[in-house]
DNA sequence: GCTCTGGGTTCAGATTCCTGAAGTCAGTTC
DNA sequence: GAACTGACTTCAGGAATCTGAACCCAGAGC
């Protein structure tokens, strides 16, 4: 990846505060929240399903659920069972389902990169094969590393 | 996105400590650690512009920068200017650049949801157009949240 | 009306993490 | 050889976070 003008003098531009990586690491950033995003994404709804499989413990799994339900990933949505009461499950939203490039690419890079388990896979419901993710240019041509440029427009905010 | 057979029962199935998620996370899961991957991705190679870019204490980026390193996500390269001494910058491994779906995932997601800055862009050095991710099956069929199915291969590690 | 269960909340304590300030150290310039 | 610079390291203190244990509440079943 290159870094080219006019974002070679970094010194004029500081992206503290406003960078879209760090808003979005404020709000899944952290170890158990990725944990819960990635459980709202294997399908878990209920709240002891996520303590239970994310093995944290129920005060940690209700502050980064109310704190995912708040940024808008998740949606609290009641559903009853007949002659079982009404209770709340954790539903993903349209934003929260949009994560899922970020979830799939690192599970991704955990198979290519750690030692995690690799019995586990995502795969395409209509042809079975597996998924990952690609960088892609909106022309549809595949984006290598190398040809990545990080610009500055020129109208900023 | 769809959990289906035989996940459905994941009593019987735990990814806590073997996730490749989980493993991960461990690595580049707290905010200080993905800012200093995204400054890598921004080009940026030197201790003190790491430290002034990203907003944190010498010493957080001191230990994060060590722990990535270690992880082999970074790597120590010394370098001379001429009539200056030798010193060491880090630059992003082949693991590092492999992160960069996930960087740039999360880029597109906070810009669509969070209200960071949008003056910064990814784009293609040989097109000019902006890059994003896109989840796509092994056979190239693009593949919505919807397609998605985990499933748990037989043959466990 | 007692118990059970799901789905939480509250709390104190321990742990981890971050920060700012100061110190270190090697090579370079003057 | 004194001062300077880049690149850290060390340290003390404070803030944030996680945990286990205990508690709470509503509705269902008996």
């Amino acid at each position: 990846m290159q870094l080219r003008t006019p974002l070679d003098d970094r010194s004029r531009w500081s992206s503290i505060g406003r960078c879209p990586i760090e808003k979005a690491m404020g709000l899944v950033g952290s170890r158990p929240a990725m944990l819960l995003m990635r459980e709202a994404h294997y399908g878990t709804r209920r709240f002891d399903d996520f303590v239970t499989r994310v093995g944290i413990a129920p005060a940690t799994a209700a502050t980064h659920l109310r704190a995912l339900t708040e940024a808008g990933l998740l949606e609290r949505r009641p559903y009853q069972e007949e002659g079982v009461r009404a209770r709340d499950e954790y539903v993903l939203t349209p934003a929260g389902e949009d994560l899922m490039p970020v979830v799939i690419g690192l599970f991704a890079w955990g198979v290519r990169h750690t030692d995690g388990a690799d019995d586990l896979q995502f795969a395409h419901a209509g042809c079975g094969r597996v998924v990952d993710v690609r960088v892609e240019c909106t022309a549809g041509h595949e984006v290598a590393p190398d040809d990545v440029v990080v610009r500055l427009r020129r109208r900023a905010r």
